[in-house]
DNA sequence: CAAAAAACATTCCCATCAGTATGTTTATAA
DNA sequence: TTATAAACATACTGATGGGAATGTTTTTTG
């Protein structure tokens, strides 16, 4: 199984990626429903011609940038995952990197956060009910990750939390609000970026005690 | 000033408090765009016109939402901040009921969680962007109170945290992910609902570490 | 109890936008 | 080089929903 539907020539996903992107920047821009396909056209210098002829539908673009979106993610967490470490130190290594992740693809980011939420009171059943059950199963998987690491720890003993599921959830929470109050800054350097989300996956680990 | 405008009778307040919890059940249930004004008179066994009666706009409508949403928070946790007691135990204590609240006024939460994006992106100017500011400026004073517990905890040396701004995030982060994750189960005793609010507060600011 | 105002219901209007139909141009294949 | 299909642009349609206009009933007030 391919990243996306083999069938397809190069030319074809790079334009499909520059869709997916433009979408991403609107969806942020304009919020989920009020970006219009119109507005991701302009985004691109071209009309909806273009991107109807790429789409079938407005969720099927969405569902594109969900399903990258959330490649981003397993692609920079997953790795770490395996490496050998104490639970402790892996799961700080992964929520630094998710929190650069954050950083690095926030309209994505921004993107599916309102998303799911809109596109979730939608069509109860038809054919992307089942695309959206199916990312939202990708995304559990993903936050599945974390759960593991913290049930490792608690085995090896770097770890304790009363509850691994609600300490995902804090994780997870904490993490992702970096979307709704992260902003992009020019003069900002790379490093001061990352310190920003060292910190947080710090704070969120080590806890607030003295 | 009071809570509403003062011309207000009894009866009116009473009508508005009608509309304003259906349009909070309406929001969470078909998303903030998707909510019609039909939607919201349907719920309450009426049409429009009662509803335009009390509301000028969809947009008032859930700025008295937000409103309300935030003063809900305001009346759970202000009085703790004026406890005397450590900030440590402080902090959890309003963390505890942060989440108790979000569990019992969850329509609200959800409501304004997905519409400040929404809103955010409308008119730049104009009459409703003032008030959205006053909003957004009374949950930044919200947050305040974290933070203050925060830096006071910095200063009797019960908290120890690398930056406060950013614990105050994560702090946020963690427990209004709450209205994400958290279903209402019929079967669920308030024990029980008390429990996770209470364990997800504990974890954030125990931290994770052994 | 009359008159006025409040509290609705009913009906209508119109701007917006997803999606379609139909061109026109550019690349590919035969 | 010609036919064919891909890659667009242009022009249109249909439904949806916010809000206004107008009618009807129920309170309140004088």
């Amino acid at each position: 199984m391919n990243v996306s539907d083999p069938k397809l020539t190069e030319r074809q996903k790079d334009n499909r990626q520059q869709i997916i992107h433009a979408a991403a920047v609107c969806f942020t821009k304009y919020g989920l429903e009020k970006a219009t396909m119109d507005h991701m056209a302009g985004e691109l210098g071209s009309t909806k011609g273009r991107v109807y002829h790429h789409f079938s539908s407005k969720g099927e673009i969405f569902f594109a940038v969900y399903r990258q979106a959330m490649q981003y993610c397993f692609d920079a967490v997953q790795p770490i995952v395996s490496t050998p470490m104490p639970a402790n130190e892996k799961l700080l290594a992964m929520a630094q990197a998710h929190g650069r992740v954050m950083m690095d693809t926030l309209p994505f980011q921004r993107s599916i956060r309102q998303g799911v939420n809109s596109y979730l009171h939608g069509p109860k059943l038809g054919a992307d009910r089942v695309v959206l059950n199916e990312l939202i199963a990708r995304r559990n998987e993903y936050e599945g990750l974390y759960r593991a690491v913290l049930q490792q720890g608690l085995e090896d003993g770097t770890l304790s939390v009363p509850d691994v599921a609600i300490a995902g959830r804090a994780i997870m929470g904490a993490l992702n609000s970096l979307v709704d109050w992260y902003r992009v800054r020019p003069e900002q350097s790379r490093a001061e970026q990352v310190q920003i989300a060292d910190t947080l996956a710090t704070t969120i680990i080590r806890g607030l005690l003295a």
